[in-house]
DNA sequence: ATCGTATTTTGACATATATCAAGACGACAA
DNA sequence: TTGTCGTCTTGATATATGTCAAAATACGAT
């Protein structure tokens, strides 16, 4: 299956880990000048902090520096729904372009910095850097395809193959962030789990429950040890493998 | 609830479709001619064509002229999920930017046209249209925006609201398109239905019988009448309404 | 028209996940 | 340490949707 979230790349960097964690490498020394002064100051948010609501007006994408978000929308009922899990170096925003309004909402899952990047004048260099303009449209069409996987997910997969393909997924964000691939620090809680993959957290809880049974997790609270990484893909690929 | 698919607008043009179809209206004489210079011929595909395949390499997007396409997604195990019905104006293969392959596969659901937008060429002109960049960006934009919605609806809705959503949906891509609202002729089968919504096709049918008891609709195989929009709005916003 | 095939409907029953409820655990403050 | 609060786990049970099967209906080809 194709990564169920968002844009990693790699790490390190001058102003901003803009540079090499969201942007292409193929941009010029005076390119990347350009697009380093363009990019608005880093930001803190707290842990529970905004970084905007639905209904905000757009200016900027976002791109996480460090920490973590969440994105949500929201149902006129009251019902939500995660919509993605955030890590250093992938985008945030890209829905509000759209109507220039924010449709859903963005909170810090942990202390996180995040780098502004004014979208008008984004688009402005865009159009006088032939690369820079490239590797946004491939942000936005990865976006496309990461939901296409979560829609599937959501659409076809029983709980048990929802939750090994979430944590599939983490574990090689984290590997592509340097991090060891085997060993998840979870900002989440299982009820935040639940709503991403469209099930109670009852269900998430059990299904940690059996994985760790079955010998494929270490499970300790939000701290979660894969030992069995190649079953865990299995499982997802596989429908009846376990049972 | 907002819009479940693609990308209308209004209709009637000179080469193609295109030129109100999925362009913004705010180019000058000279440029709409530039753009049309660059839009391939019209090509008709008979139903159950393909117009592209997973895998496929990427050269251009698509606009649907006439006609309907449902996109696919596949999963190593074999399981699929329609991720989109297209109609006429709605672009198609936003999602191959991203690594210059399809990621899903399109096939037309009806006899159908579609124009050809070599994106190569057409990025090269959106660099000198500021405001048809600002549209390609717009129209990726609202397709992430739409499968946001899928998202909750997959995530967290039950399956009349899953249908009565969808119902709602393509009624007012036919307004869109200057149809009668209420009138459904409806190009897939239950199984696509429930492809889509991540339902059984037996669920689906049941869902349409509840509906015609219920006073809702008139449902005559794939033909379908609303007989009672708002009653459908208010399934689809407050859950607990119907039961 | 008539046949043959695919689609749709409907019923009886199975099952995955939700719901409700209680207790256990962990983090943090006093 | 002890207590409190939120989170997590686990069990018993309910329910929505899935599965299997058969009949009804629609549709295309001859």
């Amino acid at each position: 299956m194709p990564p169920l979230t968002s844009t990693p790349l790699k790490a390190s960097c001058s102003t901003c880990n803009l540079r090499e964690l969201c942007l292409p490498a193929d941009l010029s020394g005076s390119e990347l000048e350009r697009l380093e002064d363009l990019i608005g100051s880093k930001r803190s948010y707290a842990s529970g902090e905004y970084l905007f609501r639905t209904g905000d007006s757009f200016q900027s994408l976002h791109a996480v520096h460090s920490g973590s978000f969440k994105t949500r929308v929201l149902h006129e009922d009251g019902r939500e729904q995660l919509t993605s899990f955030l890590m250093a170096g992938e985008m945030i925003g890209l829905d509000a372009i759209s109507a220039d309004l924010h449709t859903c909402e963005a909170v810090a899952m942990e202390p996180s910095e995040v780098c502004e990047l004014p979208f008008g004048q984004f688009e402005q260099l865009s159009r006088e850097i032939p690369s820079l303009q490239r590797h946004l449209h491939k942000i936005m069409s990865r976006k496309i395809v990461r939901d296409q996987s979560i829609m599937l997910l959501l659409g076809s997969m029983r709980a048990e193959e929802r939750l090994a393909a979430f944590l599939l997924n983490l574990s090689q964000r984290n590997a592509a962030l340097g991090m060891i691939s085997t060993e998840l620090r979870l900002k989440m809680s299982r009820l935040e789990i639940g709503s991403y993959l469209g099930l109670k957290l009852e269900t998430i809880s059990r299904a940690f429950s059996r994985f760790q049974e079955e010998g494929l997790l270490q499970v300790k609270a939000r701290y979660i040890e894969i030992l069995d990484l190649p079953r865990l893909r299995i499982l997802v690929e596989n429908p009846k493998a376990s049972c």
